[in-house]
DNA sequence: TTACACTGTTTCACAGATGACACGTTCTGC
DNA sequence: GCAGAACGTGTCATCTGTGAAACAGTGTAA
């Protein structure tokens, strides 16, 4: 799956905008701070693109940007594996459980395959 | 403006969230942080609103519920919302993958289920 | 020049989030 | 009954992001 040491959020891209939109309105780097309750320091760190800022801060600049959070995630489904589970069951339970949670599929359709896979898990099982 | 103590983001919420879709789905505290790359401990902590995870794990989470972070912001407009999600499907891989992780089953069983799941999956969606 | 105000950056002690691991409990199969 | 596995949670050493303050430059006015 996805790497560890890599963040999810791309930080630089945030960095970018901030001092984008600071030196747009000619703002101080002590001005920002003010206004966003984000101290100096951190805001130059961020500036800069170095470190993880927490999830506070990045809150508190997307806000002032007035831009989303999500825009700044680095989508994972870019990668070929779609969504793959491992749990350590198969029961009818579990299925079911997956199967009404499936938007894809109507309520009558998830009941009816629920209803079969029920019956199927119970005949394989015991021929054991 | 905004009190520094407090934080902008409900962990909160996304602690409730995480613990429904987890026992929506039957799974375990360490299935799910398998498949998150969120250590079990970590996620105990989120699950039950303590302390304040950091924006990478927020991120993983939010991305295994395909919630939108920005509905964990705390606005300063209000806004009343329990939305439940329903981001997973129960497609004939997932299925499977489930059942060749069951070590109740035996590899032969484990085929032969999923073959079947596979075949009454594609009969059932089809007549839609 | 001198003195002062401002800029962005860096230092540093500290608070706290993290994951590996251990713990106690509850299932589950034999 | 009895292991053994899986469950959620607690412990703890490590790591890292943080803000106050110090810092080095850069005007700017007397």
């Amino acid at each position: 799956m996805g790497l560890k040491n890599e963040s999810l959020i791309n930080t630089v891209e945030l960095g970018r905008a901030i001092k984008r939109q600071r030196e747009e309105l000619k703002l101080s780097l002590r001005d920002v701070a003010d206004l966003t309750d984000v101290s100096a320091s951190t805001l130059s760190r961020i500036e800069n693109g170095t470190g993880r800022p927490d999830a506070d801060n990045i809150a508190r600049l997307t806000q002032w940007l007035d831009m989303p959070v999500d825009r700044l995630m680095k989508h994972a489904d870019e990668s070929v594996e779609p969504v793959i589970y491992y749990p350590h069951e198969a029961t009818p339970e579990i299925v079911e459980a997956h199967l009404r949670a499936d938007r894809k599929l109507s309520p009558e359709t998830a009941e009816a395959l629920s209803e079969l896979f029920r019956v199927a898990y119970q005949q394989f099982s015991k021929r054991k």
